[in-house]
DNA sequence: GCAGAACCGTACCGTACGGTACGCAAAAGG
DNA sequence: CCTTTTGCGTACCGTACGGTACGGTTCTGC
């Protein structure tokens, strides 16, 4: 519940600086090369701190997620008025921040951390992710899609299924093949062009040009 | 590449039990409750057996991925005569199915386990489960969409990217928080229904109804 | 400048894992 | 009937983890 807390500094710089090096372990070497000694002896403090600090390894995985979150901002960058071109330009961009914010190393990182926990009952881990990592991406773009609307550019009865649609068309399934191992996409700026394109055919007033749908022609 | 091989054994009877044992120990605990020792204690079996069945830890769990996807059989009901109600009918079906092996138990556990361990560098087992789990379920739909267009009912240059298509408008970003540990969906159908109506928006050839599309009215 | 807190480095403890070795029973085979 | 194989049960080993304790050192507030 970050929302309207400009302060709680959550934690101290020392500790940011360990949660870095947290984050930096975890990406380098997964789940299995954050320990607590290996995580003391990288960032130069104590076990007693961490767990001083940090309570138990729990509390510092959730720490970590907690520090990742706040380190990422979006700026709601409204008041323009909304023209088609406008709001197409804004959903690619969404869609490219998206897609480089998915494929980023410390965020399949910690994905990869929060899934392998996720069978524990009391994880409340994948939770935490879901709540701290997502918000933001997901109020940029639902603000997005409400403006279009209110434009008159877009058209749908329920803003979270339309972006849902309008995730599913970006990520497909590339975010579960990146966390199984696969590399990313070679060309980000495509793919959102693709998925813009087709999510304005759903739910666009206008009429799209089917060039950048790919079914103009059919071989 | 199990395909035309309807021998290869695999593996015995003796050691699908234990395998089976391992599924579930897998499914209750996730990845630490599944232990050589533990293992050994719930099947009535010697951890010298199963190094000796498996290799190591790594093969048993490649062992179980491959006794997993030989347990899955999807039949290609192709032969029929193709028409509009047909195709949305067999793709909404494709839906289902999608949601409810996605959402299965073993399939979740499964791809926690193999997402867990994609950090390290020989891990195979994220190759390993994309390619058994995943192959039969792509090949049914590809035939699918593969027949309505030469049908005539579906449009598409890049029939992979219309599959990706199709695919992101049923399961969003679904799949993801499933893993991370939310329930899924209450109601498969009526997302199949609404992946389908969109898709066939984008690739039909012919006019959808836009009623299930839920871009009638606007609010 | 001094007392007290915070903290680092290290050593330590209990536990539990992956993997190996061994003894013995039961099946297989001739 | 005897031999060989297979495999179960158990004990064992080395390792490495999470978590705690302690002595020495640096920082902080008065």
């Amino acid at each position: 519940m970050r929302a309207d807390a400009p302060d709680m500094p959550e934690f101290s710089p020392r500790q940011n600086a360990v949660l870095e090096q947290a984050l930096r372990l975890l990406v380098e070497g997964g789940e299995k090369a954050l320990t607590t000694s290996g995580l003391a002896r990288a960032a130069n403090c104590s076990k007693e701190s961490l767990y001083k600090w940090f309570g138990d390894r729990e509390g510092l995985l959730a720490a970590m997620i907690a520090h990742q979150a706040s380190k990422v901002r979006t700026f709601e960058r409204s008041g323009e008025r909304l023209t088609a071109d406008l709001l197409r330009d804004h959903l690619e961009l969404f869609a490219r921040d998206l897609l480089v914010v998915l494929a980023g190393d410390v965020s399949l990182a910690l994905n990869r951390l929060a899934i392998g926990q996720a069978t524990r009952e009391g994880s409340k881990l994948g939770k935490l992710l879901l709540e701290h990592g997502r918000r933001q991406i997901d109020r940029r773009a639902m603000a997005l899609i409400d403006q279009g609307k209110r434009a008159g550019l877009l058209r749908f009865d329920n803003a979270d299924a339309a972006y849902h649609t309008l995730y599913g068309l970006i990520v497909s399934d590339l975010h579960v093949r990146m966390l199984l191992g696969e590399p990313g996409l070679k060309d980000n700026a495509r793919q959102a062009e693709r998925a813009v394109a087709a999510f304005l055919t759903l739910h666009g007033t206008q009429k799209q040009s089917a060039d950048t749908l790919g079914v103009s022609a059919g071989r």
